[in-house]
DNA sequence: TTGATATTGACATTCATTTTCAATAAGAGC
DNA sequence: GCTCTTATTGAAAATGAATGTCAATATCAA
């Protein structure tokens, strides 16, 4: 059995769903070490895929399963690649904005403090009290820019 | 047969699609109504009710179908309803975003120039070409404040 | 080491959406 | 207004994503 190089932030998330009383199986460590490891989006079946190569066995639903509970601990979220309502996921921390390359889907959290006293202004100007926001960028990372000379599909 | 009170919008959207080399269909039209008459997002399977209970025998296959028209026209797009990942449908006009209430579902649509500036701004820190950018904003309108003097659920 | 039980994977099930296909109806051309 | 081509329709079947069931298994507290 080879030494896995476990990320510092797979680790974190062990020790959180172990506080909150769930047990640390070999099936979620792989997925943990999967999202966490991963720069971008992934779907269910794609860390399924993923896992699997790593370690064989690992059921679709233990991953839907997993992914709940990471959920619910608030480790990571739903988010939307580009107008398709694709149900994929990316790690987060505190309450930030998804930036998005659509080419390659490599992603950056940021905060947007500028932009959310705007988002009260906006409400305040319909009458509404605005409780909940949904931002996400989606544009060409530097590296895919140099790659895309001009507009390849 | 009654005479259906058409909404000029429902018109304008049945002449686009005619333009467009679409016919102009009993089934079509009834769903163009229902869409066009609705001030809040609606899953497909809601305008197969509506439209249900004006004109009987609608398929569900033909509100899927002619929602694709309309999308293809960019006369309907999908919208989020808040963090669930359903696909619902909301009528628009140009590039805006959608402000909706958590609680009736009334919506608005404004166009977000004060904040797409910053966005660009806000790509160009992590060295990203901004393409496209996805916002929505959720709360409780002005009835909706008022018949909520607490926080019901 | 042991034992209660949370977790697992295979399978069945549900629900939303898409595909298939023969029957029908729209609308262009006469 | 009538005819004919063909886009469109609805029913049924097919697909696909996500959830529920359940006996076998693995975790971890004691």
């Amino acid at each position: 059995m080879e030494k896995k190089n476990r990320t510092s932030l797979s680790q974190k998330w062990e020790n959180q769903l172990s506080q909150a009383g769930y047990r640390i199986t070999q099936p979620r460590r792989a997925i943990l070490d999967i999202i966490a490891e991963t720069e971008r989006p992934l779907t269910p079946v794609e860390i399924f895929d993923l896992a699997g190569a790593q370690s064989a066995g690992i059921g679709l639903v233990t991953v839907y399963r997993t992914i709940e509970k990471l959920e619910e601990l608030h480790l990571v979220e739903h988010v939307h690649h580009l107008g398709d309502c694709q149900t994929v996921f990316r790690c987060s921390e505190q309450h930030q904005h998804l930036l998005i390359c659509t080419k390659c889907g490599s992603s950056y959290y940021f905060d947007g403090l500028e932009v959310e006293e705007q988002f009260n202004q906006i409400g305040k100007k319909f009458g509404y009290r605005i409780t909940e926001h949904w931002l996400q960028l989606a544009g060409l990372c530097e590296e895919c820019q140099k790659n895309n000379p001009k507009d390849r599909k």
